[in-house]
DNA sequence: TAGATTGTTAATCGATTAACAATC
DNA sequence: TAGATTGTTAATCGATTAACAATC
């Protein structure tokens, strides 16, 4: 477990779910076989960062040949921790949180699903991924019995700050988050993904009107 | 305009509406200056990234005082363009759509919403942002009427190659794709900003499972 | 004025790319 | 075997940080 030891730099984590994903189109276009120049050209990268971001995990190739297609996803797949289900509950059962839940958390992605919570419960009938909404009063009685480690925020930012400090006090110590509140300067200590879609619109919109500096 | 021709690199470019969030919440929270040692507390930057940030686009502080809060953020509000108002359209009505309208494309963002097409319209009687649901047949009577520039794709992925030709045919050159298509391969003649929300709770996963490595 | 803090140049750090020997 | 392509080291490039003179 050698390579398990090294710390991995962000652009090369962040460049994994997106390996993950070209190897996962490949698999079910038949693609057997893939040398580092193929993957660069699918994905625009170069060969040789390609090499070197396999390596740091070990080096999944073969000289000569290349890699194999099916090994290298479930490597990565093994790597991201894909087949874990991190107990994860949903705060927010709006546009954004059904969107979440369908277009994300379903399959295998490290988490499971195992409650989703509103503060306007009483009002929607709709399931989410089969779970039934639940008001925000049964959370503490709901984390005290399942234990979720993980929480996805989907809700307005102007609730964020207490619900973060309500989530921490019950034991949630991951976060997905789509509000605006920032979670890691109040609490240091938690492990916190960001998800800030409108300032990608923001750099889309920077992009747009100076697209000549564009390489 | 001589600082409008200086190339910034994509880190710069991703770092200003963050900026630009951080200085919002800062006016409405009635700061009217803060120094980039300030601004480096908020965000965990170094004050000596933040200056070289604002420098590359001509500075905005003063020597002994700092910046002043406003004007910083009307500036990098300048510099996002977010007062222009490029004709988009969205495709797609479902929950996706629907929470991107309304979490990121109201307000002034560098765009505009002016038409929302879904091939299931005849089924979806809300309106999105005011807009209703019109029909995928619509799409080239639309465009070559209103003449939108921009598309935001919200379709499943499996659609979104043949939707991708069908808008480019139509005029459309910028794209804020939330499918896994990657239209940037097929046409890079085009602008496109991805979304990969699944990407990012892959990364979560990584670090949820290597947070030793934490720093 | 004295203190604070910028703008900007220089130094450092880290990530990417190039090169090539190893080897399938 | 000969050709292909990796794994890996070395070189380069670019981004971040440090330092400090300028100046409000």
């Amino acid at each position: 477990m050698e390579s398990s030891k090294k710390i991995i730099s962000n652009p090369v984590i962040n460049r994994l779910p997106r390996y993950y994903r070209y190897l996962d189109n490949l698999l079910k276009n038949g693609v057997r076989r893939i040398s580092s120049d193929g993957i660069s050209k699918l994905m625009g990268l170069t060969p040789s960062q390609i090499r070197q971001d396999f390596n740091l995990f070990g080096g999944f190739g073969q000289q000569g040949y290349g890699y194999n297609v099916a090994q290298l996803h479930e490597e990565i797949g093994k790597i991201l921790n894909l087949d874990k289900e991190l107990p994860t509950i949903l705060i927010g059962a709006g546009n954004l949180g059904r969107a979440v839940a369908s277009n994300a958390l379903g399959g295998s992605n490290g988490f499971k699903l195992i409650g989703v919570f509103d503060k306007n419960a009483e009002n929607i009938s709709q399931n989410i991924a089969g779970l039934p909404i639940s008001p925000m009063s049964e959370l503490e009685a709901f984390c005290k019995e399942n234990k979720p480690q993980v929480a996805v925020l989907c809700t307005p930012t102007e609730s964020a700050k207490e619900l973060a400090d309500r989530l921490i006090s019950l034991g949630i110590d991951k976060f997905w988050n789509f509000t605006n509140y920032d979670l890691l300067v109040h609490h240091p200590e938690i492990l916190v993904e960001n998800v800030h879609i409108k300032d990608s619109l923001m750099a889309l919109s920077y992009r747009a009107n100076n697209s000549s500096e564009r390489k």
